[in-house]
DNA sequence: CGTCGCCTTGAGGAACTTCAATCAGGGTGG
DNA sequence: CCACCCTGATTGAAGTTCCTCAAGGCGACG
């Protein structure tokens, strides 16, 4: 398979110590990449499966359900990322991914992922590393929810999507594309539509952001860092 | 070093396919077991600590903090656990560790531990194992935290605890000793301590717990899960 | 007996939710 | 070009949840 894995090696090799070897060996476990329409389900909670994805492009994201409907999610993937690592150790998914644009998806063999981690243990601290990154996330936003109101719950993630959506050459993204509705806002935050309506109103009028058609911009960076306590130390999962 | 690292070794053992060779290696990466007492500090938030704690017995728990003093709970640690998975990767802690109780605690060397993990992938894959038991648990309390009110959120601890303290031949303990109060209940659930009383005399008066200087008692467990949507899979971090 | 930590209670207010209606923009069929 | 429709943003109103502040109460312990 050669489908332009770029993204996702790029990512593994600028933050972990990995040799050309393991890159290739990595690369030989993706059977199939294919472009994604928007809305549709990656992995299934619940599920137990066999594959992995890595987004080459596009948003996806992570959420888990409850049998109300009630909906949170606990992750968005952007490129580069994978989705599904939970996967790797044992079966069963407490989440779901779907696609929250189409997206261009790499898709992996969950065995022979944990072969080459068997060999490899370059690629196994990788992974740990990548399972690390993820939950400083997790704590992250649990603070976010448990102790931070609205508004410093949507600044913060503002500030993280503006930090991920940077060009290499810049520290953060003044203005990037948010393909996220106000309801699925509210599900990242554990807020109603209506509430993030009010609160992004309040964010725009003091001059924080602008969003217009799911376009954001960023017009007061330091003000937005300083009312979501946003301390980006928690993104960098360097090397081991 | 030779103390008493079964609480530990055991938790490994049982949950991921280790050789008695693995183990061996492992416990020699432990430098240190000591008692330690009440409310002091593993680890700092923001600090680069070159050892990883276990914990043999007592309870303690991981807190991230805000500048201006709120504070949240990302994770109970109970025997067996080990506590700071998250230096593994690289140096800076989000989070700071501290006893909730006096604590038996065994002290393992960073530098060591990853030695085992690139000579050994039985032991590496344990790891992610334990990153990624960590991350269902903090991807369960962000829909807690986000979506599921105050009742349904002290609920949910219960069950988890309850379970976690569980025997090992019984599913769940109906009672255990849960040493927290309500101010720190609160920093857990992501509320204040007087509604944390207030929640905690409703789940009283409906009959689902009992709890007494401490002791926590559960008197209606199928309601308890009912009421706080638990469903216990997201604790099972079974093999890889 | 006094003190200290923690639990309990009351009162008032802030944050957030739900329900429901309206508005705005883009896409489609005629 | 226009009428229609659909999705999502916006607004209002009313109610619930949760918070802060402040005051007691209660048991452990010196």
């Amino acid at each position: 398979m050669h489908a332009d894995l770029r993204p996702f090696l790029y990512r593994l090799q600028t933050r972990f110590e990995l040799q050309d070897d393991d890159l290739a060996e990595l690369a030989d476990c993706c059977t199939d990449a294919s472009s994604v329409a928007k809305d549709l389900e990656l992995s299934f909670q619940g599920s137990q499966p066999d594959r992995l994805h890595a987004i080459l492009s596009g948003w996806a994201g992570r959420h888990t359900l409850l049998s109300d409907g009630r909906r949170q999610f606990s992750a968005l993937h952007l490129r580069g990322d994978l989705c599904e690592i939970d996967a790797l150790c044992d079966g069963v998914l407490e989440f779901g991914v779907s696609t929250l644009t189409a997206c261009r998806v790499a898709s992996f063999s969950r065995r022979a992922l944990l072969d080459v981690m068997t060999r490899r243990p370059s690629v196994a601290r990788a992974f740990l590393g990548l399972a690390i990154a993820e939950n400083k996330v997790l704590t992250r936003w649990n603070l976010l929810l448990g102790r931070q109101p609205a508004a410093e719950r949507l600044a913060h993630f503002f500030c993280e999507l503006s930090m991920r959506n940077a060009e290499p050459d810049e520290r953060h993204a003044s203005s990037f594309t948010l393909p996220l509705n106000q309801t699925e806002l509210g599900d990242l935050a554990g807020l109603s539509s209506v509430h993030v309506n009010r609160t992004l109103m309040d964010l725009r009028s003091a001059g924080l952001i602008q969003l217009r058609s799911s376009e954001l911009t960023i017009t007061n960076w330091k003000e937005l860092v300083a009312l979501a306590s946003f301390r980006p130390s928690y993104l960098a999962s360097s090397l081991v």
